[in-house]
RNA sequence: GGAAAGGUGGCAGAGUGGUAAUGCAGCAGCCUGCUAAGCUGUGGUCGCGAUAGCGUCCCCUGGGUUCGAGUCCCAGUCUUUCCGCCA
């Protein structure tokens, strides 16, 4: 969510920022004003009265303590108007505060000054590509075939217990996994992330924290007998961590990682790229998550950029970093870089992480806040970052790796899988 | 699931109708041969204001009673303890 102080202070920038997502917000933003300098004003006459209010009870207080009840009777019949005029002014404020807030909402973020206008994927600029992509013979494999081959997933037992979209990973697929998960969880470490292991469940607060409530509410399973959500990615419980929180400034970059499974409807998608690990139910995920002062943040996100960029070259896949267009970058996000990974058997890249800055627009939603030089309350920024989203890896990994009489395991990994070639 | 007690500032902890004691911590300043010291100041929020300052609201949440609510009433919620069930 946007400051309403900063929309009031530069009003046009906003409007001038948000073309690059192609949205004319002219209206939104004129239409907020309005309302913002309304609020204030009705505010201002119902603080006055609230003063009125106080100043005359407490003198009642005092005339009754010295006996004088009959000046005390005087002064009640004064409180009366006020008390209408107060709970009047009130359930105004309210309504303007309200609509306020809800136009509010429909603002996105505002791009950063790197991000270029664009309407989708296409504007995307590649801004690093590294890695060869290996020229894989004519008998390669997609990885849900190799998947199959070699006994490592199955879509099919996933469907008899639960349904489409969640797999059943076995024996070396099923140690794969722990093995990567223990592989990024380590590295998370070692570049100086707390690791937790936060609830795979959220509540209402948590999800209106980091904005999957109420846009995106379609989108997570949810269990409304006790009103708790299953937790689309690992960013919801750990950036609610700091939720309402006044963290210290001494102890700024705050890093934070987990793992934990992640839970997505994907109501709405179907077709080709749904095929075996490119669009899952249940997936697992190693997030990493950064608080820190909005001086540093940017210098912040192209270390997590760095990081992630590090995981893939460490895994020995090709993969290229984009910087995402106006159009395609997500709501909260004010810089976005996608890492994508090529995978030679489906001939196509595949988005494996993507890293954020958000800016102050989830830490105004959480009131996460940190005390600034002078002693006040500033807002701070978060970012936020997969490193990594395992299916796609996988896919990446077994494509990439194939080779005539298996899938080689990247020497990174061996220490963590226990054997160095999948047959 | 049953029963009881309880949610007060970063923490501890008073306050049963008159507008939030006190201690500790943190921060800022001052002082200093009693040195694991002393003194002074310092909660949050929003609004007005250049600063100083002024005001509003905030004692779990939402309502209510009252001139006035941390305190009384109603509803909800969370925590703790005991019992039950249980990996």
């Amino acid at each position: 969510m946007l400051e309403i102080q900063r929309i009031r202070k530069a009003p046009e920038a906003i409007i001038e920022g948000l073309k690059k997502r192609g949205i004319d917000a002219t209206e939104t933003v004129n239409t907020l004003i309005e309302l913002d300098a309304k609020r204030r004003s009705i505010r201002h006459d119902l603080e006055e009265k609230q003063h009125q209010s106080n100043e005359l009870a407490k003198e009642i207080g005092i005339l009754y303590k010295s006996g004088r009840g009959d000046e005390a009777n005087a002064l009640k019949a004064q409180t009366a108007g006020l008390k209408e005029a107060i709970k009047e002014l009130n359930e105004q404020v309210q309504a303007v505060a309200d609509s306020e807030h809800e136009l509010l909402l429909t603002l996105p973020n505002v791009p950063h000054e790197s991000v270029k206008a664009g309407k989708d994927e296409k504007d995307n600029e590649e801004v690093s590509r590294e890695g060869e992509i290996p020229s894989l013979d004519e008998h390669a494999q997609p990885h849900w075939e190799l998947a199959e081959k070699y006994n490592l997933i199955n879509f099919e037992l996933g469907v008899k217990i639960t349904g489409a979209g969640f797999p059943v990973y076995v024996n070396q697929g099923a140690r794969l996994q722990r093995a990567m998960i223990n592989f990024f969880l380590d590295e998370n470490r070692a570049a100086g992330y707390t690791e937790y292991q936060p609830p795979h469940f959220v509540n209402a607060a948590s999800g209106y924290g980091t904005g999957q409530l109420p846009d995106k509410e379609g989108q997570m399973y949810e269990m409304p007998v006790d009103g708790l959500y299953a937790i689309p990615t690992a960013e919801v419980p750990i950036t609610n961590i700091f939720r309402d929180e006044i963290v210290n400034a001494n102890d700024f970059p705050i890093k934070s990682t987990a793992y934990t499974p992640c839970f997505r409807r994907e109501a709405g998608s179907y077709g080709k790229d749904v095929r075996g690990l490119n669009r899952l139910h249940q997936f697992d995920k190693v997030e990493i998550v950064t608080i820190d002062h909005p001086n540093n943040s940017y210098d912040r996100l192209d270390e997590m950029v760095a990081h992630v960029a590090g995981l893939l070259r460490k895994l020995e896949l090709p993969f290229r970093v984009l910087r995402l267009c106006g159009g395609d970058a997500g709501f909260t996000s004010a810089l976005t870089y996608d890492f994508e990974v090529y995978s030679a058997a489906q001939e196509r890249w595949l988005e494996v992480s993507s890293v954020s800055n958000f800016e102050t627009f989830q830490a105004n939603r959480l009131k996460l806040r940190f005390k600034d030089e002078e002693g006040k309350s500033q807002l701070c920024h978060t970012l936020n970052g997969s490193a990594m989203a395992l299916p796609r890896v996988l896919a990446a990994l077994l494509e990439n790796h194939q080779q005539a009489d298996g899938i080689r395991i990247p020497e990174a990994l061996v220490s963590y899988t226990g054997f160095n070639k999948i047959s």
